[in-house]
DNA sequence: GGTAACCCTGTACCCGGGTACCGGATGCAA
DNA sequence: TTGCATCCGGTACCCGGGTACAGGGTTACC
């Protein structure tokens, strides 16, 4: 997984449980296992009585996890990004971080635009004094867009 | 309704049919009855064997709900949006469409400024030329804020 | 070796906003 | 009067992202 000390499968001994690294993740335990369930976190080893034993990597994982969500990335376009960063030892040019990042960048853009018309019709209703809309709707000095939103709005100054 | 025509409860003979409702608002029909059983459309009249006959401001309610959702507000806020409306007439101060779209406003924003911390965060990721989280999250160089997002920004340029 | 704290699996439930499917009843036009 | 489109209700399911609970097993420390 590229990170570092290059043992690969030595049965592992000593490790964080998975109480420890919720706690130090700030997740659920539970979100923990979930997490595993769909991919996002690896299986990882367990002692003899069947607990997790976590190396520590899965702290920052989780941290990854949780950032990229606040980035607006899905779970499962997490999980595909993980992947993209341990798959591509197999070569794939499967659309890296870049790649994604930019066209998620993209996105952002769009849904900042959209809430930005959002915003200046709310400050146009407030103005307005508009204070019913069924009212509003069949007025035609109401500044409400009934019909469709997000359509023109060249360049609101934001 | 305050929408003119002043007739109180007339059984309706004439209408819209539901499937004619939801084409003309856009919407599937089964959305129409679920919105009828959150309160959000009245209940309509009905043909003796049964089937509802809208009256034609129905398809003006449904734009508004649109309307509404896009402004941002749940189901909820708009069925008490529309309510606030409809049940002024008892004259409960109860918080009309100007008190909430202020509040709705102050969402939005804050909404939008999430939005941009995470833009100008995914336009750093761009511009360094991260392509692996889980390295970038090791690498002291790497711009991406794995701790705490939405902190700082005291004022990007939007 | 007792006991408290932790952890296990599995299943079910939550939210919001719908959508799909079923078998049966109506509406309307020819 | 027949035939087809439409509509009825009820129930069940979908998505995404978790969270809760039950009933056991394990670890760790004294």
């Amino acid at each position: 997984m590229t990170t570092s000390s290059g043992n690969g499968s030595a049965p592992r001994t000593t490790g964080l449980r998975s109480g420890q690294v919720a706690e130090a993740a700030g997740v659920n335990q539970q979100t923990l296992r979930y997490y595993e369930r769909r991919g996002l976190v690896a299986e990882p080893d367990r002692t003899l009585g069947g607990h997790r034993l976590y190396p520590p990597e899965t702290v920052t994982i989780l941290r990854v996890i949780k950032t990229a969500q606040r980035l607006g990335f899905t779970l499962d376009e997490v999980a595909e990004l993980l992947n993209v960063g341990a798959h591509r030892h197999g070569g794939r040019a499967d659309a890296g971080l870049q790649a994604r990042a930019r066209g998620k960048l993209v996105e952002v853009e769009r849904k900042i635009a959209d809430l930005v018309v959002i915003r200046e019709t709310l400050r146009q209703a407030v103005a307005a004094g508009c204070d019913d809309l069924v009212v509003c709707a069949d007025s035609p000095c109401c500044p409400l867009p009934f019909v469709e939103l997000t359509e023109g709005v060249d360049r609101v100054e934001v």
